[in-house]
DNA sequence: AGAATAGTGTCTGTCAGACAGTATCGC
DNA sequence: GCGATACTGTCTGACAGACACTATTCT
């Protein structure tokens, strides 16, 4: 006798929020509250709700703004995880995004049904997570670093004004290796995606020059 | 009062064949037989069976056995379709996957849930198409271009065995661009994706050496 | 020989990595 | 002045585009 569940997939959106603290990159955790897999460490994620969601896309922005209560307008589809056992609860797609927090948002997350919240670090595997997470958190990495590596300046993770160096900083936590600063300064003065500004930070050294992204700038 | 279908979307996978015709990219269209839109061109796509798929990638396989009967095992996923409005049944979530139909099995195509096939040039928008399968196309077309770009070698439109004439002009119709030989040739034989076979085509000139793809190469 | 296609060699501009050097701040 | 960080200039090697050149076949 054929159940509703066979012949209706569930369809889930998952998020990877990925932020730079310390500059250090960092994925958010949020522990479950309720069942299936009720305690364990997750990305954030729930079921699509197609009486209020125009879209997964949308439904994914639902998800960060039910959850830990913060709207973030780049959400990005990495790919989707099919299958009858990834979910307890019968055969379900998980159709998987991720985000960029602006570094200086990180304390604006506020708990939400969820017991609670936590940042990892993505760039080695996590064991233990809910479903397919740990997968799921790996193949949003490999994304955001294929972007980067194709020359996106992952601007979503800074503040709206910021230094050449802090760019550098955040482009290096998220591909793992070291950037040369010469070769990255003249990149950026050839390309017309950054607009110097006339602010300077100054510090405890030489003042640097604030920059911002160019009003064609898109992501 | 809420239907079923406000509670579940429906879930499609739609695919994008593409091939190589007289040095020409082709994507495969099938004319729908059935409503919703019947009789009108569409990419092959089916619903969901969660009781016979074991995953979206299986159910994007098991459209093309059942709509053209050939059997593809190099069926990628590019991104999904979603919301409210873009399928007349309801709430639906497509996942548009694209495939490579080898050169030589061109004709191996056979109809069948369908009233008829075609091939049709995908380089410049189609319009008229059922759905959003229009704007489908173009993001699958976007995908396989990019990968090419990205210096990966579409081996899969080619025979077991070619000549590296061939595969730049299978290379070119992709990219819509014309390339150096030159530069081919030599970034082909510093890399070591392609095995020079014994074996050459003797034609109307000059032999053409075969080659093949070495047994690392993934696409 | 001539046409046609296969395949090679060379020049050059571009660009990234490496790294040294200069500039400007706080102390 | 000195340390620290911001910023610039220059050398070099890798590589892609352009293009001329040679090689081998058929007619």
């Amino acid at each position: 006798m054929a159940t509703k569940r066979e012949l209706f997939p569930l369809v889930v959106v998952d998020v990877a929020v990925f932020t730079i603290e310390q500059d250090q990159l960092r994925a958010l955790l949020v522990q479950r509250a309720l069942e299936p897999e009720a305690k364990r460490w997750a990305l954030p994620g729930g079921v699509l709700k197609p009486d209020i969601d125009d879209s997964l896309q949308a439904a994914a922005r639902r998800v960060l703004r039910t959850k830990v209560s913060v709207d973030l307008p780049h959400v990005e589809e990495v790919c989707t995880f099919s299958g009858p056992t990834r979910d307890p609860r019968g055969w379900s797609v998980a159709v998987l995004f991720y985000a960029l927090l602006p570094r200086d948002k990180v304390h604006a997350l506020v708990r939400s049904k969820v017991e609670a919240l936590k940042w990892a670090d993505p760039t080695h595997p996590i064991s233990g997570l809910a479903f397919d997470h740990g997968l799921q958190l790996r193949s949003a990495l490999h994304a955001v670093q294929s972007k980067v590596e194709a020359q996106t300046l992952p601007l979503h993770l800074l503040p709206e004004k910021f230094t050449l160096t802090e760019l550098q900083r955040t482009c290096e936590a998220i591909l793992g290796r070291p950037l040369d600063k010469g070769a990255f300064r003249r990149r950026l003065k050839n390309s017309q995606e950054l607009i110097a500004t006339d602010d300077f930070v100054r510090g405890a050294q030489r003042p640097a020059q604030l920059y911002k992204a160019s009003d064609t700038f898109t992501f």
